[in-house]
DNA sequence: ACATTGACCTGGGAGC
DNA sequence: TGCTCCCAGGTCAATG
């Protein structure tokens, strides 16, 4: 479900009510998640304070003294802020409980997402250690995709949904992006000019940034941490619009699978 | 080192 | 109404 802009709304939404709070307890119903969660995450949390939320990549992050609780939502999780006594649905996995009453709930019905504990440095962490940079910093831009993308036959769309090349880039966002840059999706990464990957960066910028001002894209079920649907859909140029009109051209939408997974974008105005 | 594929899960919608 | 099939916003591990 959440692309970056979907994980960040989620942070922003739950930020304020868990921010400083102290962890009263930890509610864990399913340990079963793309990794088991870890038995020792109610010793750890439990008594802490949580000092901050933080993003890396799709992963949340939350500080503590002690360490830091890595939340990730795979594809169907999300995050709510809820009284503790309101009783769990169906795939309820966690509740983290605050000692300002209120309660963090996890829910993931797909059970792709994880929740681990790290000791010490978090950035060290095996599943975080490896990831290119944030998109919306300032060490990326079109220079380095150019240099990364050197010698390399896979697609660019594939390209820029690795997370070692960028972060943040999903499905969605990889085919808008695509479509603003005016690149084929199935393009070889190495033959984008560097003229034309300066143009990419820029608009997986622009599009992550005009997400997240529309609070994230809900296809189907996704919610921010305040409970409100993403309004981006609305802006979406070629994602999800197969045989509709392009935006620019009115020649129809094409679609296709591109290692599993689909792919849109316009004949005529990306090449 | 790189590219490709399978695997992990449940739920919702389309089509019959 | 109910069944089957296909698809879904992620990403890691295994294989060649």
């Amino acid at each position: 479900m959440p692309e970056l802009p979907e994980v960040e709304t989620s942070r922003r939404g739950i930020a304020p009510s868990v921010a400083e709070q102290r962890v009263a307890r930890v509610v864990v119903r399913e340990r079963r998640l793309r990794w088991p969660v870890p038995d020792e995450i109610e010793r750890k949390l439990t008594g802490q304070r949580v000092t901050a939320i933080e993003r890396r990549a799709k992963y949340l992050l939350f500080k503590t003294p002690a360490g830091t609780a890595l939340l990730h939502l795979g594809m169907s999780g999300s995050l709510r802020i809820i009284d503790p006594d309101e009783p769990p649905a169906k795939h309820d996995h966690v509740d983290i409980v605050f000692s300002n009453g209120k309660a963090l709930r996890f829910r993931d019905p797909r059970r792709f997402g994880c929740l681990l504990w790290a000791d010490g440095d978090a950035m060290a962490h095996p599943l975080l250690c490896k990831l290119g940079p944030e998109p919306l910093g300032v060490t990326f831009d079109g220079d380095y995709l150019w240099e990364r993308a050197r010698g390399r036959s896979v697609a660019i769309k594939q390209f820029i949904m690795n997370a070692a090349i960028v972060v943040g880039v999903g499905n969605i966002y990889a085919s808008e992006a695509l479509f603003e840059a005016g690149i084929h999706p199935g393009r070889q990464a190495q033959r984008v000019s560097k003229i034309r990957m300066r143009q990419l960066a820029a608009a997986i910028r622009a599009v992550l940034e005009r997400a997240l001002a529309a609070g994230g894209t809900t296809l189907r079920d996704f919610r921010g941490g305040d409970g409100e649907p993403g309004y981006f859909r609305q802006q979406l140029n070629v994602y999800d619009r197969q045989d509709e009109p392009c935006r620019v051209c009115a020649k129809p939408v094409s679609a296709s699978v591109q290692g599993q997974r689909s792919t849109y974008y316009c004949t005529h105005c990306q090449r």
